[in-house]
DNA sequence: CGTAGACCTCAAAA
DNA sequence: ATTTTGAGGTCTA
């Protein structure tokens, strides 16, 4: 019955290789998003409106849903941005309410996923770059840099300070529930979406959310939503945004001259999100990239750390620790080698660097995967890795949400056998890090 | 100015 | 089964 609201289906041509949803929704970007248990469908709220997606090898599908009681076009309840809350003039026809909707859906789904930029150009180009890139690129394409709400970035970031992606994602979800508007409620479960600065500004959050288990967090989180909501402009923070990378609905227009350290208005965000509550030089780096769209903003946590003295020669000399100037060494370097995008690139290093996806470059070893060397067009070497896929899925073993559902890697040159989300039973303990290379 | 400790909680390791 | 560790940092002394 609650299918009964959604909207068809529709596709739009994807390849895997510009966008994996399943790699790029679950590397600690976006910690909304849900998968549901019975098929590969992906749903959270965006901009007030509930969405579903699924990927194939070749299209994204989307659909979205209409709550039965309310009017069939959402209104978006001012969860940021309320000032172009997209004044649709009153029409009757219910039919172009929905083809207008669904429009407004695939323009917005194009606007999140930052579809307007060529991922596989980029790839190429990081790689031609950087030797490390290139050899870990090929297990990890598809990732992308969402372009996220901006206030909703920076409250989960300043949730992910000494944390893990999984209470992060318990933590924003309780947000949701507890402070967002009710979206809509689709087999039982209610959809809220991000709530708004002010919605954070009670009395009583601070220490509600402690009781929620947000712990220390809970006053960083308070006291940005008093600051944002009262002591700035409306729409203060999407001023910092990189003009390149606009907020829905808003035309491009240049974002600056880029330098090592960064474009001047990236470095003006970085600045100004410091003067926030629980936000340090790490979490206004998420933010800068993920919700302001600076693409050469580049954090540098545990993990990046971790790759730059293992992968980059960090961790000698000058840059000994990882203090504020190693800081910025760390992020300039990684501008120097990658560009404008450093960010981006960054991305799929950390993802590779996630406990999650690792076993993608250990698992040619060990076991299930065929491995076969063959000649590219351009001369060099590739390899190929065929996940097959011997589930076992026989006994009574439950897995439980810590299924890793790949997507086959896009073949190009022969025929396009892709072996569609080939599953693994993933054994946990599954591999370390033998070699330190 | 740059550097140790404390800070909440929870699930995975030991 | 119970304790310890560590997880995408930041603030403060």
């Amino acid at each position: 019955m609650s299918t009964a609201c959604f909207s068809e289906w529709r596709k739009l041509p994807v390849s895997l290789s510009e966008l994996c949803i399943n790699t790029t929704l679950r590397c600690g970007q976006s910690f909304r998003w849900q998968k549901l248990p019975d098929d590969d469908e992906w749903r959270c709220v965006l901009r007030g409106r509930i969405i579903s997606l699924k990927q194939d090898p070749t299209h994204l599908y989307y659909r979205y849903y209409s709550p039965p009681s309310t009017a069939p076009l959402p209104t978006p309840p001012a969860s940021t941005s309320p000032s172009r809350a997209a004044s649709k003039s009153a029409n009757d026809d219910s039919e172009s309410q929905s083809e207008t909707a669904s429009d407004d859906t695939l323009a917005l789904i194009k606007h999140y996923f930052n579809l307007s930029s060529e991922l596989t150009r980029l790839y190429s180009e990081w790689s031609s770059l950087d030797p490390n890139f290139k050899k870990k690129a090929p297990q990890f394409t598809g990732i992308r840099i969402l372009r996220q709400d901006a206030w909703e970035a920076l409250v989960s970031f300043i949730c992910s300070s000494n944390n893990n992606i999984s209470r992060i994602s318990q933590m924003v979800e309780k947000l949701c529930i507890n402070y967002g508007p009710l979206i809509g409620t689709i087999g039982g479960r209610a959809y809220h979406d991000f709530p708004s600065p002010q919605a954070l500004t009670g009395k009583d959050v601070e220490s509600r959310l402690r009781g929620l288990g947000f712990g220390y967090r809970a006053k960083y989180i308070y006291n940005t939503a008093v600051m944002v909501a009262n002591e700035r402009e409306e729409g203060w923070l999407d001023t910092l945004r990189n003009p390149e990378s606009p907020a829905f609905g808003m035309e491009p227009a240049h974002g600056g001259e880029m330098r090592p350290e960064g474009r001047e208005g990236y470095r003006v965000a970085h600045e100004q999100l410091l003067a926030l509550q629980g936000v340090g030089p790490k979490v206004a780096d998420c933010v800068c990239l993920m919700g302001l769209g600076w693409g050469e903003a580049v954090p540098v946590d545990t993990h990046v750390w971790q790759i730059a003295q293992r992968d980059y020669k960090f961790g000698r000399g000058a840059h000994k620790t990882l203090n504020k100037a190693t800081y910025d060494a760390v992020g300039n370097h990684f501008r120097k080698l990658w560009g404008k995008e450093a960010g981006w690139a960054h991305s799929v290093l950390f993802t590779a660097d996630l406990k999650t996806f690792s076993e993608r470059l250990t698992t040619s070893k060990k076991v299930k995967v065929d491995v076969d060397v063959k000649k590219e067009e351009d001369g060099e070497e590739d390899v190929e890795i065929k996940t097959t896929v011997t589930t076992a899925v026989a006994s009574k073993r439950k897995i439980k949400e810590e299924e890793d559902i790949d997507e086959g890697e896009a073949k190009k040159g022969k025929d396009k056998v892709v072996v569609q989300a080939a599953e693994t039973t993933h054994t946990r303990r599954a591999s370390k890090r033998l070699r330190k290379q």
